[in-house]
RNA sequence: GGGCCCAUGGUCUAGUGGCUAUGACGUCACCUCGACACGGUGGAAGUCGUGAGUUCGAUCCUCACUGGGCCCACCA
């Protein structure tokens, strides 16, 4: 047969993908009894093209996945698309050049569902199966079409019957320039310039307090005054006035405020005092607070609604205080900011210093630079005003959770502290209310009179309160008929959450029972804390079950320089034009390069390893069809030592690359391999072999057949093991040769190699003979001469007998051209295992 | 501030309580050997981050430190 001689990836991959698709090679089988394999894809937010990212991640899930088909499993493989959320809407807002808050959201829904069918799904989707991801493509959702909706709502609804879900006025943060909520992945940390403000507070005794703030504006807002009860602080004269500040307080600005120290007092003391706040007159209660610093400022702190979680957490630390609501979503104040109503925080900061100082109650102002939270959109700063929300009651379940994680078979292990920690850190209970546009929908309507809760029935689902009413009549409760819609939608992570379900249920209810609890989660690990956790917590709240058994954490594709990728540096790789360059294959073969869950930079030299790779693959697997055209699969009577050899070394590979797979260690398999292939196979037992394949008259027919029979298997094993790597070339090559042989039409559901029995002496022998090998080709290039030229003689010493070495006699005279050959054998106990003499 | 990961020839990387520490890229010399010059053979290049400990013995185990990365919290 006349091969091309190079392979043309250009040609092949598209021609390959067409045929696994066509012949359903990735079809799930709900009829087959294999054991089921089911992987909780990933669904990535289509926000433009597939990312390097997304290609790195992707194709290392799929190698397993693939190594699991090809364990005879039937594979549940879905994918799905996640755009229900913001990011979707700012893509649809950026290339429509349209704005959701100025027009109505069904319109604005409608543009993102058309372009989301249209544009987006369909070319991401593309992207992926032009790097030979191998899903079952009929087994598809997007999180925002009706089947997902349905299953969100329900699982709303079922949380809400259960009383797992509330609903509290309560502090979230918002963008006050962009009008709305915004959720914590949102914000951006930035370190930026600001002043801190000592300002003076007259106690009921006549003295002062001194605190210390950058947020002066909040002043109308403030709800109370804290000092650490345990710290120390003490009483200073400053001129006819007694200022107390803490001790730190007091060594620092001893000499600037011109203070002279009278006595030291606890901060209990202080505590229950009464405070007027200036400019507003407010009368405050002193309260201690673990968080207040003596250290810090001066060691007293005012809080306010809200001045940042902080204030937030100080309000819920402190039952009994009610907060004054001075600031609405838009970000401006309101009538309880007395004369600084209309204002935004920076305009109600400047007139609020300005009145300070006037009031004589500004003590000093300090340049600090400190980190703020910041709209990543906007550069906004981040308010806290309180709405209400929508809750999932979880934080009494803390300790059950840290158990279910416990329970998932963790690769690699050490991710699993990520989600101990998170948990262990759980301040809040899960707000899956957001006042967008583009999303689920609340399945809720209140009765307007009484503000009773109205669900759907589920056979109703998904619903849009919006747009639906209430199939009932009237209020249970009231028997009033008016009733008002939830106009919020379900946070993003309140449906992405239950992926699980959400592919599972598309398949008819008999099969469901199979494939739940599925058998792997693969993700990233920067989103353990959001996209596992929450898939665990409502996996175990509805079914008191874990939504899988195991769970496989990759890691980031950095640029070459080790750093992050992002389109502001400007260091993106793009994957569609590493493929185009270099091949789905080449691509996948250096996301194969990383250990499990480390980062990789991405490094052009690794790329055109892979295409070294696939075109050394070629080279010798042209060589062996051509040396196997005449080849029946017959198995010889006599097996030669050399493909005994090969064949025992084989199967150390199997065994190990088996081995590695099943821990999801796919780079172990692909360097043993490569490893394997380029240098036992390729180096050494090609060209061992080569002499009985070209010269059978002088060798013997039967010597030619064994190396046949050594060829034929130990190339398909590793075409079968590269396989899950390099899903092209792989199958390319078994189209060529073997799909006319064995039986499955595709490498990719042929069976996984089998490990056999090794053979040790075989082994010896082997071994021996490659050493002898190399002896001479060294000899020949340190006299610099062609590895063809002659030897005179060659004296082999070793430890086989001497009857194994005629064994392999005749294949070392051939692949070293040596005149004469001379063994002998070593005694047990000699020191050295082996010798080799060479006359040049 | 809390937690986790990483540190191996110029670069990237494998690995193990003990034999000359893996491989790739690069580099140097040679070789057109009937698959392959995107090749072959051979060579040079590493005190396996620093310090201490455990051990007969540590690159591998323990502790501290230094540097890099990630996640979380974040300071009035």
């Amino acid at each position: 047969m006349q091969l091309p001689k190079q392979y043309n990836p250009k040609e092949s991959e598209p021609k390959w993908q067409r045929f696994w698709e066509k012949e359903k090679i990735y079809k799930f089988n709900p009829k087959s009894k294999a054991e089921v394999y089911s992987i909780d894809t990933p669904p990535p937010t289509v926000s433009g093209k597939m990312h390097l990212g997304h290609a790195f991640s992707y194709s290392q899930q799929d190698f397993v996945v693939r190594f699991q088909r090809m364990l005879g499993k039937n594979i549940f493989y879905p994918f799905g698309t996640d755009n229900n959320g913001l990011a979707t809407e700012r893509l649809i807002e950026k290339t429509k050049k349209i704005s959701a808050k100025k027009m109505d959201r069904k319109e604005f829904v409608e543009i993102c569902l058309d372009t989301l069918k249209k544009e987006l799904v369909p070319e991401y989707v593309s992207d992926m199966k032009n790097l030979a991801i191998s899903c079952d493509w009929d087994i598809f959702y997007t999180t925002i079409d009706s089947h997902c909706q349905k299953i969100s709502q329900r699982s709303f609804i079922d949380l809400y019957k259960n009383n797992r879900v509330y609903k509290k006025k309560t502090p979230i943060m918002i963008c006050p320039l962009c009008s709305t909520a915004i959720a914590q992945v949102e914000m951006e940390d930035v370190q930026k310039s600001s002043t801190l403000n000592y300002i003076k507070a007259r106690l009921d005794s006549g003295e002062y307090l001194i605190y210390a703030t950058t947020r002066p504006e909040l002043i109308p807002g403030c709800v109370g005054m804290s000092i650490n009860k345990d710290g120390t602080y003490v009483k200073a004269k400053k001129d006819d006035e007694i200022w107390i500040i803490s001790k730190e307080a007091l060594e620092k600005f001893k000499d600037e405020w011109s203070l002279t120290f009278k006595e030291e007092l606890k901060g209990k003391d202080l505590v229950g005092q009464t405070v007027t706040i200036p400019l507003t007159k407010a009368k405050k209660q002193v309260t201690h607070d673990q968080e207040s610093k003596t250290e810090y400022g001066t060691g007293i702190v005012y809080y306010c609604t809200y001045g940042g979680a902080e204030c937030v957490e100080w309000m819920q630390r402190h039952k009994g205080i009610k907060p004054i609501h001075i600031m609405g979503i838009d970000g401006k104040y309101n009538s309880f900011a007395g004369k600084y109503q209309g204002m935004d925080s920076l305009e109600a900061r400047k007139q609020v210093l300005i009145d300070l100082e006037e009031d004589n109650s500004l003590v000093k102002k300090e340049q600090i630079s400190h980190v703020v939270n910041v709209h990543e959109r906007c550069g906004t700063d981040i308010e806290y005003v309180a709405t209400e929300q929508w809750f999932i009651k979880y934080l009494d379940l803390r300790e059950q959770f840290l158990k279910d994680g416990a329970k998932l078979n963790w690769y690699p292990k050490h991710m699993k502290q990520r989600l101990d920690n998170w948990i262990k850190g759980l301040k809040w209970d899960w707000c899956i209310s957001r006042q967008r546009f583009f999303g689920v929908p609340f399945p809720v309507w209140y009765c307007k009179k009484c503000n009773e809760v109205i669900l759907p029935k589920e056979e109703d689902l998904p619903v849009d309160p919006l747009k639906d009413k209430p199939k009932i009549k009237e209020c249970p409760k009231c028997k009033s008929n008016e009733f008002i819609p939830e106009k919020d939608i379900l946070d993003t992570w309140a449906t992405s959450s239950l992926t699980p379900r959400l592919a599972i249920e598309l398949m008819p209810e008999n099969i469901q029972k199979k494939l739940y609890p599925m058998s792997l989660r693969p993700q990233a690990h920067d989103i353990i804390t959001f996209w596992l956790f929450n898939t665990l917590v409502k996996s175990q709240l509805h079914y008191n079950v874990n939504p899988w058994e195991d769970v496989m954490i990759s890691g980031h594709a950095l640029d070459p320089k080790g750093k992050k990728m992002s389109k502001s540096k400007g260091n993106v790789v793009e994957p569609q034009k590493v493929i185009e360059q270099y091949s789905a294959d080449c691509l996948r073969f250096w996301a194969a390069g990383s250990k499990l869950g480390d980062d990789l930079p991405y490094m052009e030299k690794d790329l055109i390893t892979g295409k070294k790779f696939i075109t050394k693959l070629w080279n010798a697997s042209k060589f062996a069809i051509m040396h196997l055209e005449d080849y029946k699969g017959q198995k010889p009577k006599k097996i030669e030592v050399i493909d005994r050899w090969i064949l025992s070394k084989l199967n150390h590979i199997i065994k190990e690359s088996t081995q590695s797979f099943t821990k999801y260690e796919y780079s172990r398999t692909k360097a043993e391999v490569e490893n394997f292939f380029w240098h036992e196979f390729c180096d050494n037992y090609l060209e061992i072999i080569k002499d009985r394949l070209y010269n059978p008259d002088q060798r013997g027919k039967e010597q030619r057949l064994s190396a046949q029979y050594g060829l034929y298997h130990t190339l398909l094993a590793i075409l079968k093991m590269m396989a899950p790597i390099m899903p092209n070339i792989t199958e390319e090559i078994y189209q060529l040769y073997w799909s006319k042989h064995e039986d499955p039409k595709s490498i990719h559901i042929s069976l996984w190699p089998k490990q056999e029995k090794s053979e040790e002496k075989a082994e010896k022998i082997g071994n021996l003979a490659v050493y002898a090998i190399q002896k001479a080709r060294q000899a020949k290039s340190e006299q610099n001469l062609s590895l063809k030229s002659p030897l005179k003689n060659l004296i082999i010493k070793g430890k086989i007998s001497k009857e194994d070495f005629e064994l392999a006699k005749q294949d070392i005279i051939s692949a070293t051209k040596t005149g004469h050959i001379e063994y002998e054998k070593l005694k047990e106990d000699s020191k050295i295992d082996e010798e080799v003499k060479i006359e040049l």
